[in-house]
Formats: structure tokens, sequence, C-alpha cells
RNA sequence: CGGGACGUAGCGUAGCUUGGUAUCGCGUCUGAUUUGGGUUCAGAAGGUCGCAGGUUCAAAUCCUGUCGUCCCGACCA
């Protein structure tokens, strides 16, 4: 094979350059293309199949707790985006406008939203009267456009698919725990979906939501050693709801402010997998995300009764529930082989004369290359197996990396070179925005969260010498 | 938004310095052959050289502008 022929049928080796890698997968699993925008790309097939898989899941976990689903407008008029006055400073630099309608000017331009709290806002004002219109507990699936000046596909768009919840509570107790446990929700679907462990906890002021109180993240670590925030959660208090004038009646019989909270995850979910699991040869997809689960390739496909026994087993597998696909295309095995590998599919079925005789297949799993004989008849029961065997393979490697790639720092150099190396530096911290803007300048490294379970292990700040109480983690993000 | 690289068929590319009929591989199509890790052979189709101006008898090639991609910064849920 000449030099031509092994770029034209590989993609870039992580080692080489992860960058170049990430875009290489993208395009070649079919997951994207790019559109004559910058920043907005177009969601193939192979890609959206796998954020729906995503909406699945949340939308089921959403109605679980009591949430229900609206859509609202995409335009915001500018006027009433100003309201809130730390929101609107911190999305101005951001925001696509329209300002021209037909061919009339528009008095008021139109914000193309990048993110919905003031549309809710005002809807809420109008139908929250009394403690009975409370909790309303909404969520919208939708884009948003941010104009971003680096785009990258999934991980940074001028449009973005996403849900977005907001919710209005009666108490500020009950807001809060909202906030924390919707952030639980987006756990429950790094380990139980996507396999990835996420770092959670809450969000410095500096590095919090523009408008929120608190803000809570998850986190997760890419093997380039960069931290990528995958959803956040946020309590906001009633500062919104003072500035929207949202007031209900109490059950005292006194007019009050109800308290709010925002939450959303986006198709960033889609580039953290990518990047998470996947090796040089391609995607490799955790099962429960997978648009295909179970690819079946003949071997031999022209000899008589492969065939049909393929088609059987396809038809087994779906009648099992498996989202299946039978390769019946005109190409070799091999090369069948490395094109599911690349679109990482978890599971994939080989069956040929050999197997037909022996009454067996051969499975191959993505994540370790492994391949498995299995008699035909045990074929499902297997396959139910070796799908929790490679969840819990593929979770508990990527947690593997993140322990190993989180150091306690107690000095400057220290948090250099681990930061230098990639991964997260665990420091002491003071709580001084003034330390926090240090360490940016020092290794453009920010603060990715205040972990949940604070362990102290020194006194002082590594950056002012003074006493520190705070656990933070640093990292360099994309 | 600053610095750098790149843009030629679906994909990857040669040609550009020194202007003169568009190069090669993969893929695609046709037919045969093969099938347990990207089969083999034969034949065919496929291009406004990113886009827009300019210089010239003549521009993929030189000049200007513009759009896009990648990298490094800055900025940013």
């Amino acid at each position: 094979m000449d030099n031509n022929q092994i770029k034209n049928e590989s993609i870039t080796r992580q080692e080489d350059d992860f960058a170049q890698w990430y875009t290489d997968v993208c395009k070649k699993a079919e997951l994207m293309d790019y559109s004559s925008v910058k920043g907005f790309i177009i969601y193939r097939p192979y890609g959206y199949a796998i954020w729906e898989q995503i909406q699945n899941y949340l939308d089921r976990r959403f109605k679980e707790t009591g949430h229900e689903n609206v859509y609202m407008p995409m335009v915001i008029p500018e006027s009433l985006f100003q309201r809130e006055k730390e929101h609107i400073e911190g999305f101005a630099p951001e925001c696509l406008i329209a300002n021209i309608g037909g061919n009339a000017p528009i008095d008021d331009p139109l914000i193309i939203r990048p993110t919905s709290e003031v549309l809710f806002c005002d809807h809420y004002q109008k139908i929250i009267k009394s403690y009975r219109d409370l909790p309303k507990l909404y969520n919208q699936w939708c884009s948003v456009v941010r104009w971003e000046k680096t785009t990258r596909p999934f991980l940074r768009g001028a449009e973005f698919l996403w849900q977005e919840g907001h919710t209005m509570h009666e108490t500020e107790e009950e807001a809060r725990t909202e906030a924390l446990k919707m952030l639980e929700v987006y756990e429950d679907l790094g380990r139980d979906v996507l396999a990835i462990p996420f770092s959670t906890g809450r969000k410095t002021d500096k590095e919090k939501f523009s408008g929120a109180l608190e803000t809570y993240s998850i986190e997760a670590l890419m093997p380039d050693g960069k931290a990528l925030q995958s959803g956040t959660t946020h309590y906001f208090g009633n500062g919104f709801a003072k500035a929207f004038g949202i007031q209900f009646q109490g059950r005292d019989g006194k007019l009050a402010n109800p308290y709010q909270t925002s939450w959303g995850v986006s198709t960033r979910l889609i580039g953290a997998t990518i990047m998470v699991h996947g090796d040089d040869n391609g995607l490799v997809l955790p099962p429960e995300v997978a648009p295909i689960q179970v690819v079946v390739v003949p071997v031999a496909m022209n000899k008589p009764g492969v065939l049909t026994a393929a088609r059987e087993v396809e038809k087994k597998f779906k009648d099992a529930g498996y989202r299946v696909k039978l390769d019946d295309s005109d190409k070799s095995p091999g090369w069948k082989f490395s094109e599911w590998e690349m679109k990482g599919v978890p599971l994939r079925v080989e069956l040929g004369p050999r197997d037909i005789e022996k009454g067996q297949i051969v499975f191959a799993k993505r994540n370790t290359g492994e391949k498995i004989i299995c008699p035909l008849d045990e074929m499902i029961e297997k396959a139910n197996e070796l799908k929790k065997v490679i969840q819990k393979e593929m979770y508990e490697r990527a947690f593997k990396y993140l322990l190993e790639h989180v150091t306690e720092v107690r000095n400057l150099d220290e948090l250099n070179a681990v930061l230098d190396k990639g991964g997260y530096a665990k420091m002491m911290w003071c709580g001084e925005r003034a330390c926090e803007d240090k360490v940016k300048e020092l290794t453009t490294a920010t603060a990715r969260c205040l972990p949940f379970n604070q362990i102290p292990f020194a006194d002082t700040c590594p950056c002012c010498g003074k006493k520190a109480e705070k656990v933070v983690l640093f990292a360099k993000a994309y």
C-alpha cells in the first residue's frame, strides 16, 4: 500500500495531532458536515441519531421528575433582554441580532436566543399568580445561537442543539434542591449512557453563569488533558423574578417573588463522547448511545445460505430490541470491519460458512477488539451480557484516566507542572478572585469547579500564602 | 479579533518559483473474479483549479479583495 492510500483510507493518529484526529472522526464517521456559514454545522443522520439517544434518555428522566416540555419563540426583543443587567452584559458580546423584517428596519431589534431565561420569565410573569401555580417545571428542546469567534464541530458552535430547563419555585430551598437534582440526572446520563465520569461541583463567581447566584457543572476530562464543561445547572434566587415582576400570593396571603433555576446540556456531549472513548480506528460508542448497537457482517456472502442465516440473526436482534444493521453491501468483509469500527458500533457479529456449519457466530467488541465465539442459540443472552460489560469497561477506563489525572498541588511550580502536562490540578484556594486571575495569567488554566466532596489537604493558598479552606480544580479548558 | 498554514473531481493530491490543452491515487460506474482485517483484473465517466475583481494575446500559476478549514494566541455557559 503506498503513501497516498494510507493517508486516504485512515484518519490522523491521536498521538500525531489530537485536534485533527477529532475533526477527521467527525467527518469520516459521517456525524456532521460543514455548512456555508462558519460555526453552523449540518448534523448528518448518524450524528443526529446520537443526539436522539441522548434526548430519549433525558426526556424520560425529565418527565419522571415532573417536568413538562414547552416551546418558546426563537427571537427576543432587545428591550426585553435588557431587563436583567448581569445577564445582558454576559451575553451581549455573542448575540446575533436581526434588525430587518421584510424590507423594513425593525425598531426593537430581535435577538436570536442565546438562551431563553428572559422568554420564560416574560411568560411566567403572566401565568404565575398564586403559590398554587408553583412549582413551574418547564423544559424545551431547541437550538440557540451564540456568535462564537472560534468554532469546532459539536464542541463550540455558533448554533447548537440543547435542552434548557427553566423552573420556578415557592421557596429558596426547593429551587436549590432542583438545581442539584438535575445535576444528578446529568451525572446519571454520564455514567449509564455516555460512559463518561463527570467531575461535579460548584463554579467560582468568576466562572458562573451571567445572572445566576450559583452555577453547578459537570466537567469531563479529555485525552489531551483539557477539561470540557459538559453541562450546567443554575440557581438564580429571585433576581430575575424581581426584574420581570413575577409575583405570587403565598400561603400567608402576602406577595412574594418565586425562586428560579435553569439547566442545560447540549450537543457538546457528542463531542465529549467522541473524545473520551475514540481511538485511532475512529469512533467508539457506548452501547446505550450508539445509533447502531450491533452490526452483522456476513462473510462469503454469496455462498448459499450465508445471507439467509445473516438475515435471521438480524431479525433475532431486532426482536430482542436491539438497534441492529445487516451490512449486505457489495464490499469485502475487511472493508466493512474498518468502516463500522470508524463509526464506533459497539458490537459486530461475523457470520460465514464455517460458523453456519458449526452453529455459531463471532462477536467482536469495538472497545477492546476482542473476538468471542458464541453458539447461535445463546447469541442474544451473550449480547445482553456483552452490552453491560462494554458499558462497564468503557466507563472504568475513562474513570481510571480521570483519577490518574487529578493531582494535588501545594505550590505554583507544582501547579504549572501539572497543568502543563494536562489534567486537573487540585489546589487549596483562599477564595479571592485575584488569585484565580493569577492562575489564569500564569497557566491559561481556569477554575473548573469547587468539587462537592471538599477534603482539604493543606492550609494555605499557593498564590497569596493566605489561609485557604476551599478545594478547587484547575484545568485548561475547551 | 491578531500571527501562521492551507483551499485543484466525492476524498487525498501534483502542477505555482519561471503564465501556454489539468497530474496521480482512492472512491464512483460497467463486466468478470474474490470474500475470516480496507480482494484482483479490464474498461469508462467525472473539473467554471474556493469565490470576486485586476494584470496579460493567454492565469490553477502573478496582484488585490473576500469566504472557508486547521494550528497558536486573545475572547468566551
